[in-house]
DNA sequence: TATAGTCTACTGAACGACCGGTAAGTAGTG
DNA sequence: CACTACTTACCGGTCGTTCAGTAGACTATA
């Protein structure tokens, strides 16, 4: 199936032969689960990927849920980070509303299989609850820079804040489904559009 | 869980007794399948969510794909529906993509499980091969208006058509991620609000 | 009015395949 | 000889599906 290569970690000098590392495991198992499904992905599965036995991948993970876990971490440490950079915390409460979207985006594409994962969740396990916890936080951090943004009057005040903070994570939450890196568009001109289409729309410019 | 009433048919003259009609059954298959995913959704949740036996599901259907295969098209075939009025096949282009797009938003929040069903799917079965194969026909379709409408000058062209495209639907169909009916926001007033944002963008009317 | 037969809409048990996870053993390396 | 990184074999449970049987409502005949 589609399959990274099997990227074992050549000799680290510790006892034993040659192994995966975690991260590959990682790699595997995202996406596994962005192609099923966390809940309808097997381990029998993930373990025919990595071209190795189930009992395997438990050498490196304690169980599914871990695997989960530990995916999810890294798309929202990564997002998280975007908000802790001086940009995004002083200024024109618009041009930090712009540098966290553009910010956003940029993860999004640099970890693109993990941010997918991450917006896909349905809520059904405890991890799954506590990592679609950090990302209300996220967005409502966001949220609150559309609402000033809005008082200042660099936004329009025509429309419900709700609803424009989830039409613009909409737009670019939707990227996961359809940009693939390597293609015509690079991640900077992606920023550029989906920045500009969300401020100034698709009519021509009057 | 989250079950809607027994809503078994009352006696339609016909022997037997009373029993779930097959649009219940689908009702409660759909509800399922976008709690937990497809694949991942099984035949004894089914059941219990129904208030019956597993078995009992295959005197309405005739297997779980089944259920999926229903499901999809009534989404579909509501879609489909909007691009043959007449006000989506003769006058201006950039009227008829509103046209279009007034009517996807529409569509979306009338049958809003089926079709947010449709939007995630992954194309592990042939059933949801051929479904996602209909559903970029429709794409496809709607792409067309927004070259036509570049072309004729109401929408700008600094952008790629392709990802005006993508970032237009990626909008719309986020809706199904938070949109709940009976909420404050009417779906004539969040249609509105959607072409509004689209065209004109997030920033202060210049 | 009594009863036999037909139909619908199920029930409950069972099927082989597969699930996540574990236990015990081992090949290769320092 | 200790340690890493596995392997094979297996566990109880659940998966989608099938099947034989049947309760209850209807109709046809006596």
């Amino acid at each position: 199936m589609s399959q990274t290569a099997p990227a074992r970690s050549a000799g680290n000098g510790r006892a034993g032969r040659e192994a995966y590392d975690l991260a590959a495991v990682l790699n595997i198992a995202v996406a596994a689960f962005n192609d099923h499904g966390y809940e309808a992905t097997s381990m029998g599965m993930l373990a025919q990927r990595l071209g190795t036995s189930k009992s395997a991948i438990y050498y490196h993970v304690s169980g599914k849920e871990d695997l989960l876990r530990l995916a999810l971490d890294r798309a929202l440490s990564e997002l998280e980070l975007v908000l802790t950079k001086e940009m995004a915390r002083s200024g024109d409460a618009g041009d930090r509303l712009r540098f966290v979207l553009r910010g956003a985006v940029e993860v999004l594409v640099k970890d693109l299989p993990y941010v997918t994962l991450l917006l896909r969740l349905r809520g059904n396990t405890e991890v799954e609850r506590q990592a679609l916890a950090r990302r209300r936080e996220f967005d409502r951090a966001v949220a609150e820079l559309v609402e000033q943004a809005r008082d200042d009057g660099s936004l329009r005040a025509d429309i419900d804040a709700r609803t424009t903070t989830r039409l613009l994570f909409g737009m670019i939450n939707s990227i996961v489904e359809w940009y693939r890196p390597g293609g015509p568009i690079t991640p900077e001109r992606l920023a550029d559009d989906v920045i500009s289409v969300a401020f100034d729309g698709l009519a021509t410019a009057r």
